[in-house]
DNA sequence: GCCATAGAGGTAAATGTTTACATTTTTATT
DNA sequence: AATAAAAATGTAAACATTTACCTCTATGGC
């Protein structure tokens, strides 16, 4: 392969000179450009950005770590920074296989020694202290869907409480009275405070959930048809149900119509996270909108602002989104 | 940042020690390995990749060129490349945006700038020259979904053609006679190839379909829904539909539902790609398999060999793909 | 006790760039 | 024509590593 050594050579020139063309530097004659484009056109010359990185001490890579690609959630994550990656002309380096803490750490390890400055990681095993120490190691990192009050000004995070709230209100506006839950059997935040957020409003309302409609299983479609078969079981009556996220509230209608339920007729599903599924579903799915890649896109471009020299620190600012209510044909008025 | 050069000071021994022990390398004592391990520690060093592979002229980047990273399809590419990635201990350094030939080009030339040996690569834009030229050039480039025959050692591809053989025998099996086909309206193999394979073997059987009832349109859920219209206008009876995608395919059936057609007792709709979509909609889609993940890995272990040192030429392989009918619920045997 | 040998560790060159600084060339001013 | 200023170019150090080669020390066989 081509080096600047053998640019220079060919050219007649120095180094320095070929450094300066390829950097569109100052202080370069028309005549020099011209014969040394030539030349590296010639050559098929590829200048190494690794060397580059070396000596610069910049990088020009956006690092970003999520669990895994197949999730459409988490393939829009990192469309949102490859968005801006490119807006800026930097490339993206995936780092994913988050199932633990360590993975997750070894994740962010490989963009440090990469030399990467600016990150947007989704960590949702890591400790709260671990990911403060870390912030406050790398001034290009911003987390993603999650919240640590210490370092607020270095989240970028959806309302989750507020989302079950939404979902309450839209329920109890549509006349409804008798509920049931199914959420995702991992404790984590968000499914806690969904719930947290739409009980709360309920009571406010004077009505409350008996606890076996209230119902755990996988976050996927099989999960959710099964959650959905114990709440029939259950044998209490409930008119709108109130689902973790999209591909539940899916396999819970597809549950329901086959247990001879119209949806929403008869029952009304509100599903939480808006993704691509939703909006092809039937009947096409009412839901929460998560809107992951806008949020993906400010944390990159947060990120990319704290490692610019001048970067005011942005303490004291919140980035917090609220869902959006998209309200389509899975839920209605309730008439009966 | 804490370099080689500290920690050896610090633990008061060479840099050529530290570079032993940090890459395990034979002729270090434990007592230096414990030493200089702990210095490491403490400084919370982290070796430069960059200056690595600058010095050992070799790549722990695995790249990847897709059109982006919302369309699942192309997710599940990367992700199958990532997986293997993983496995090898490497990263994925992905080039995205390809809306034209020049954009595939330099999405290819960064990873070649950042020296990475091994790349998946994606393109629909690029003539055939240019690629034969780029994989001759570079050592660990393999094409996926793209068949040239001067380099057919060198590509990953599915059967296009076949698929369509698969979906008409599919559909004459179940008795239907009258087709309709949606297709999409870019130019491009994929489509043409499919179509061609499905006409192929209908008019082996003595069937054909009138040329008003092939339509084109965007291959997505609305460009489905506005085939689907144009064919219902037509006013032809039909009681199957071969569509290009699974997107479309939904949006035909939503269409014909719409239009008091029973998917599949009035009439069958059949897909192509089996994306996660076809698992959720209603009625579950019947479909091709396209494996795209497991041709993914294939892809990034064929390129990952093509750069080992002591590599046979594989010249005379083939890596076709054939795509499996997946039989769900939106096609069935014509009763009327 | 001598010498060959192996094991441990050090020295310094090399990787491909950028860039501060020094030097040379050109241009403009008088 | 001389000189100052500006523009163009070159020189060499620096970036963080790896590794071939060299030196030193300890070990063991005789």
């Amino acid at each position: 392969m081509a080096t600047i050594k053998d640019v220079a050579r060919i050219a007649g020139v120095s180094v320095a000179s070929v450094s300066r063309v390829l950097n569109k530097g100052p202080k370069v004659s028309q005549k020099t450009i011209d014969k040394v484009s030539k030349v590296m056109k010639d050559l098929n010359y590829t200048p190494d950005a690794n060397a580059r990185a070396l000596v610069t001490q910049k990088s020009t890579t956006l690092g970003v770590v999520i669990p895994d690609l197949v999730d459409p959630f988490f393939a829009s994550l990192a469309n949102g920074v490859e968005l801006v990656a490119r807006q800026k002309n930097m490339q993206l380096l995936l780092s994913t296989g988050l199932v633990s803490a360590e993975s997750e750490m070894q994740a962010i390890n490989l963009l440090i020694e990469r030399r990467c400055k600016v990150m947007v990681v989704h960590s949702k095993k890591l400790s709260d202290e671990t990911l403060i120490e870390l912030v406050n190691k790398i001034s290009g990192l911003v987390l993603i869907d999650r919240f640590i009050e210490e370092i607020a000004h270095r989240c970028v995070w959806l309302d989750n409480l507020e989302g079950g709230k939404i979902a309450a209100r839209h329920l109890l506006a549509l006349n409804h009275q008798n509920f049931a839950c199914i959420s995702s059997k991992y404790r984590i935040d968000d499914p806690r405070l969904r719930l947290q957020g739409f009980q709360h409003v309920l009571k406010s309302a004077g009505v409350d959930i008996a606890p076996e409609l209230i119902e755990y299983d996988e976050p996927t479609l099989q999960g959710g048809e099964l959650a959905t078969q114990r709440l029939l079981a259950a044998g209490k009556e409930f008119s709108a149900i109130f689902v973790y996220n999209d591909a539940m509230a899916i396999g819970a209608i597809s549950t329901l119509e086959d247990n001879g339920f119209k949806v929403p007729y008869d029952i009304s599903v509100l599903g939480f996270d808006d993704v691509l599924l939703s909006r092809y579903s039937r009947p096409k799915l009412s839901t929460l909108n998560y809107p992951i890649e806008q949020m993906a896109m400010q944390a990159a471009n947060i990120a990319l602002e704290l490692t610019a020299k001048d970067s005011k620190p942005n303490i004291g600012m919140s980035f917090k989104h609220i869902p959006r209510l998209v309200k389509r044909e899975s839920t209605s008025f309730k008439t009966s």
